[in-house]
DNA sequence: ACAACCATGTAAGTAGTTACATGATTTA
DNA sequence: TAAATCATGTAACTACTTACATGGTTGT
């Protein structure tokens, strides 16, 4: 259950309705996570349903702008959820599952998605290395809270630098030509 | 949909029940895909029901071993899924949530989570490099399948080390004592 | 024959995805 | 004033999780 969560603390860091929260989950808060704005307006009710948030604003209407901010009860309830032990997911990588596929069933086209994977993999880390270099420049000292904001920027470099020297790792291998694994010379395969 | 295909995958390496399924998805497979058992009888029931794998044994019973086979059309279904080109999943990393949350609220224990996942990274790192050192000696020209199955041990050492030298840092931060922000400069403003 | 365990399975609940609908607001 | 867009919302579906149940097998 992280994406309760995940709201509240957006909306301590800045109260707003559901459409801005959605396009905040696209930038900074979607670097590690994710949400559609169906699930957001849907969490959005559960919150306010428990006391958590409270929604200000322009009364009734489907299509009126709905500002919700949070409550102590809300603050509190981040709180605990921070606190509590939680055990780690476990990791889920497709490409992985598509690459032992494809030792089993042969060449296949994977190599033309890790290409596209690394050239994605190489613009976030040159984005968040400009995030970095605007938003924490070296030599100053900063408080907690900007030191924790540095953390999870530095898990995103990290990230990314590591799927690219992976993919790049992988495509020295995938591009190989295909040599039939040597049973003499090109054509006696099964 | 990946569960299909990771189970495909894992039964052309070697046809087997369900039960010896769960077992290997706790280990090799589990590395980078997670399945409980109740997913997997599930699943195993759909692929019979495809047409993409047979169950040939005892007959009928409950608490009977049901071994299961795949059949060309399954092979062929796997290679589709594999040439298929897919989107990368964003990612989801409900720690970086946790840390977000705690920047918001104040100091909590998510320090004591971090020094745990340090222990578990340091360990799974352990145990890929020695699979790495068993199966993949340096020094040696190998088939392609052998590579790629190096590929994705390659992406568990790369991937646990970028963890293990994220958390460090990450406790040293977390770990000094809190000063009072100090009321000065407030660092980031957008 | 009884206990412990193993393999398979059912059921209910939750989170996330995809497709679509409706009322307001802005723009041409 | 019609078209495009924005904000909110509904509905149906799929994958995954958690808890539990049933039948067989093995060991004493």
């Amino acid at each position: 259950m992280s994406l309760p969560h995940a709201l509240l603390t957006a909306l301590i860091e800045q109260s707003s309705a559901g459409s801005e929260l959605a396009r905040r989950f696209d930038r900074s808060i979607g670097f590690f996570w994710h949400a559609t704005h169906q699930q957001i307006y849907r969490e959005l009710g559960r919150l306010e349903a428990a006391g958590w948030v409270e929604s200000l604003p322009p009364a009734e209407g489907r299509g009126r702008k709905k500002v919700y901010r949070v409550l102590p009860a809300g603050r509190k309830e981040l709180k605990r959820w921070t606190d509590a032990h939680q055990d780690p997911k476990p990791l889920r990588e497709e490409l992985m599952l598509r690459l032992r596929a494809e030792a089993a069933v042969g060449p296949t086209a994977v190599k033309h998605d890790i290409e596209r994977r690394l050239a994605l993999h190489r613009d976030k880390l040159a984005l968040y290395q400009q995030l970095e270099a605007r938003d924490f420049p070296p030599g100053r000292t900063r408080s907690r809270e900007a030191q924790v904001q540095h953390l999870i920027l530095r898990a995103g470099i990290l990230m990314e630098s590591m799927w690219v020297d992976w993919s790049e790792q992988a495509l020295a291998v995938l591009r190989k030509p295909v040599r039939k694994p040597a049973r003499r010379p090109a054509g006696t395969g099964r």
